[in-house]
DNA sequence: TATGAATGAGATTTCATTCAT
DNA sequence: AATGAATGAAATCTCATTCAT
């Protein structure tokens, strides 16, 4: 009947490795949050590994910027971004604690690594039209892409490291520099 | 006499902390790796984290990008920093990790905030610098030093996530977006 | 209905525990095999103990050895637990376990406790009927029982312990001891 | 200065075992006994497996029961047995658990086959020797002392088993049947 | 009969830290 | 300076058992 606990363990999961960080988060802690015994985390998720990787899944969901296409579809998915980094400092913060954890954990860091790969993926894509609509060369897309997306991350972790970062003048600056490395790109048109 | 031990303990902890990662590391470890007894570990560093903040000094001197000035100095650092992902990434690969940490630890969190903001500080001058060369405005410094150091944050992240990433290219691009996006402010000059 | 399922769950833990050891055993275990809900197995058996000692008996049934009687039968007792010991080595290993548990758990103690007198008081039987044969003072059949049952127990746990001990030699051997006791015995008719 | 505290812990760890079963039995019961931390116990012992492997030499070296040799040793051996039957009951019982527990558990295993082994060799070193004092052939050592101390390992698991179990007069027959098997044999002499 | 979610106690193990020497 | 024994708390995980359906 109630498999709502399953849904109500991994909603507490998140606010509180989001909460307290990784390493300072009991199966304990979360159980009380979630208002339920400690053994049916256990029951819903084999070990703790496995919990936190059902968590990186709905960390990825909320972090999601993509929605229109081309030059106005990147305008927006970095508009987008300034709003997440202002909304969603918890799922940010917990996104780089797990980035840290997935460098020594197998299957946190495959977890991780795909949903980078996807990311990368969605601006590549971005890159691309964009630089059809100019008819440029694409082969540049992807190394734009690179560096845009780690232009994302390095921003997001910035913030939330130090809340005094401003992190929309960043931004912009990022999506400027993004647009006129594709502008000049075009030289070769 | 052996004070040399210290610094024995500071390199085991460094070796340690970047193989097995910070959550598999225990104090034990770290006093094996060294060589030395455990209790020692405790004589010359007050606690686990004291001692993780001394390993952090160690872990950005590790990292330092810098030696030259202006446009050349910009395009020797990003060589340099190709090197660098190639060269030491253990180094790089417990920074993340301590960035993760030091998200809900206090005392590691401003150790990190204070190398970050540094070293986009040696940034920004060097923008400052090249905007300077330009006679351009030197007001978008700051943003773009946001920016630029973001996207090596990012790029070192991807890195040490997947293995595969081609962070040659992705450092050549975000150079030239870097340079790209100096010279068209410039055109305002 | 359904009471196979009883049934069931009785084959799943003797083949369970016989595979896994007793300590390695828990009711999920026991459930999965059967395929049945873990719930059911407490509906058939209102606990743990009460479910191995269940399956002491199956073990116990499988395990008998006695067909015929007399110096004849005493000889096919023998030949028929060198074929039991290849046979049925997982009915064996359980057997040797279950006494270790049962020195320390009353009803599955008493189980096995009363197993081993009536196995006993079968190879006495035998022992008397070969005395009678041999028209000798049946005085000695309890002490001899004792002995050889003690020699088939002890056999079943080497070849079970190590499968390089050569159970066949052994129980030739021990039946040859039995006989020469019996006929030394009879000097005094 | 205090490694004392591991044999305390050994001590310890035997009288619980003995008292209480294997399974029944956890660190911290032996913690409590020995009057030490918990934590001490791994400290010591890096799991509780290897306690209790550290165990079973202990009880193995209470259990010997070889003095001197030949037809005389091995009757001196019977008597002995005898003895530890009535004092030793702690040991045997726990001996009889472990080799239960061997059965699945790998390195226990391996102490109790090497244990049993070496004993049986011992038998069929006193078995050689008879036969030898007899002029008899020397070929069914093997296969009598493994009966024989098939016979000594059942005659301790009925006695634990059972407290009613006569074991003198079994020990008494045991030993009758081992000479008369190597009396019987030399008639080939 | 049968299910499987839920519980709560307890087991093993880890570990930072302390302390006597 | 240095050792390593000792502690005690806490973490993860297991599991027999119960219960609503």
């Amino acid at each position: 009947m109630s498999s709502e606990n399953r849904e109500k363990i991994l909603q507490a999961a998140f606010a509180v490795l989001s909460r307290q960080g990784y390493e300072n988060t009991s199966i304990k802690d979360i159980a009380e949050e979630a208002g339920v015994a400690q053994g049916l985390v256990h029951y819903y998720f084999k070990s703790k590994q496995q919990l936190v990787i059902a968590v990186l899944f709905e960390v990825c969901k909320k972090m999601d910027v993509y929605t229109a296409e081309g030059t106005e579809g990147a305008m927006a998915a970095f508009e987008n971004f300034k709003v997440l980094l202002r909304t969603r400092p918890d799922a940010h913060t917990l996104y780089i604690q797990l980035i840290g954890v997935g460098l020594h954990d197998k299957e946190i860091g495959a977890g991780i690594r795909e949903n980078i790969r996807t990311e990368r993926a969605h601006v590549e894509d971005l890159a691309r039209q964009i630089l059809a609509e100019r008819e440029a060369d694409p082969t540049p897309a992807r190394a734009i892409a690179s560096a845009v997306w780690a232009g994302i991350l390095g921003i997001m972790v910035q913030k939330m490291v130090d809340p005094e970062f401003n992190a929309d003048e960043a931004v912009d600056a990022l999506a400027a520099m993004s647009l006129s490395a594709v502008y000049s790109t075009n030289s070769g048109a």
